[in-house]
DNA sequence: ACTCCTTCGTCGTTTATCCAACAAATTTCG
DNA sequence: CGAAATTTGTTGGATAAACGACGAAGGAGT
């Protein structure tokens, strides 16, 4: 049941307490302002956290920020077990479907002009996707380095997902995916040619 | 603002915090198993707070139960800001209220056996009932003390939201309340005679 | 430019909570 | 009934959080 991508168990439970006070403060001043006018202070009072206690966490709100949106995005990983699973054509479909969705999610979210945190959400979520690609590629030996296949994908798929999402007329998911799947696909399949079509050569 | 029969301001916000959790754990697993059933380890495990913390605050349930139970009345009397007023007979109509409401909201609420925390209850609602009337007794001298005239009147009025609440048929509380009010205020117009009806003999 | 005010990091000290362990009391169950 | 398991209070030492204070940095208004 322990996720392979980490390892925190048996944590002292106030710091568990402190960061989700803090968290869901933080989130609900997400819905009254916007990012840039939230103060350590304004998350710090409302979860009664003391302020120092904050720095004790994280260096700044943008490094609960970003805490905060990897939590919620492995959490969607792995309600799917998307973790602890090898590559496949399915599983691909569900990590698209989950950044896609992810994305549309906290774009809805929050009342701050888009500009301002959708970096920070870049960042840590191409991370993420990175990494998963990283772990069910090195599973298969290749001739071409995991971590180029992994990179090449993870930015793909983010950077399709964010399109789909500020499209005018969003386009329904279900199409979408077939329409991508095949150029995603290619990103991966030079990894796995010996896997599908023909076992060839070694 | 603040209260007159409370001092409780500028506390350390970890106390706060674990009492509100431990209070909350509690409340859940009364919806669940009784009252009896019911473990320190259960309601600390709950919480996600330490069993030994439980102990520096609380000697066991019992005083965690009487404490939520002060609590929660205390609030509703501040609700109505009948603390901090005089004694007058909207006043004790209000007070008569919040008491038949609070035991029967509390009679609903929990899956225990009756005779498990009742006497609890009234254990504690009734010394806050004596308090109050102590407080808007002792702005006035009498000829007989204001802890005699307070604890008929608390013990009455709950005995009578008691019998209010256990009864098959209930009565509409405020027919209920025209019929008990001149027993309670029986109680009471003996320090008050004199601001009532005639100021007879200094 | 200038104050006035807020926020920011950081620090040392005090306090509350955690944890593991313990013996005693209690409950469960064969 | 008696053995096994669970719960109960309690302890000492380790650690996280609270608190108050501080100078520095930023912002708003005059």
């Amino acid at each position: 049941m322990s996720s392979s991508l980490v390892i925190e168990d048996k944590i002292d439970p106030r710091i568990k307490r402190t960061r989700l006070l803090l968290e869901g403060a933080f989130s609900d001043l997400l819905h009254e302002k916007d990012f840039q006018s939230i103060s350590v202070q304004d998350i710090t009072e409302r979860a009664g956290i003391n302020r120092a206690t904050f720095y004790a966490h994280f260096s700044d709100k943008y490094a609960l920020f970003e805490f905060k949106i990897r939590q919620e995005f492995r959490a969607e990983i792995e309600k799917r077990t998307l973790n602890a699973c090898h590559y496949s054509e399915d599983n691909l479909r569900a990590l698209i479907q989950v950044v896609c969705e992810f994305i549309r999610e906290a774009s809805g979210q929050c009342k701050s002009p888009r500009g301002q945190f959708e970096p920070l959400m870049e960042a840590q979520v191409k991370e993420q996707i990175k990494d998963l690609f990283m772990a069910w590629l090195n599973q298969t030996e290749s001739n071409i380095p995991a971590e180029i296949a992994a990179t090449a994908a993870s930015w793909s798929i983010y950077g399709l997902a964010q399109h789909w999402n500020h499209a005018k007329e969003r386009m329904p998911l279900s199409t979408f995916m077939e329409l991508i799947l095949p150029l995603v696909n290619a990103n991966l399949l030079q990894n796995e040619e010996e896997l599908k079509s023909h076992q060839g050569k070694a």
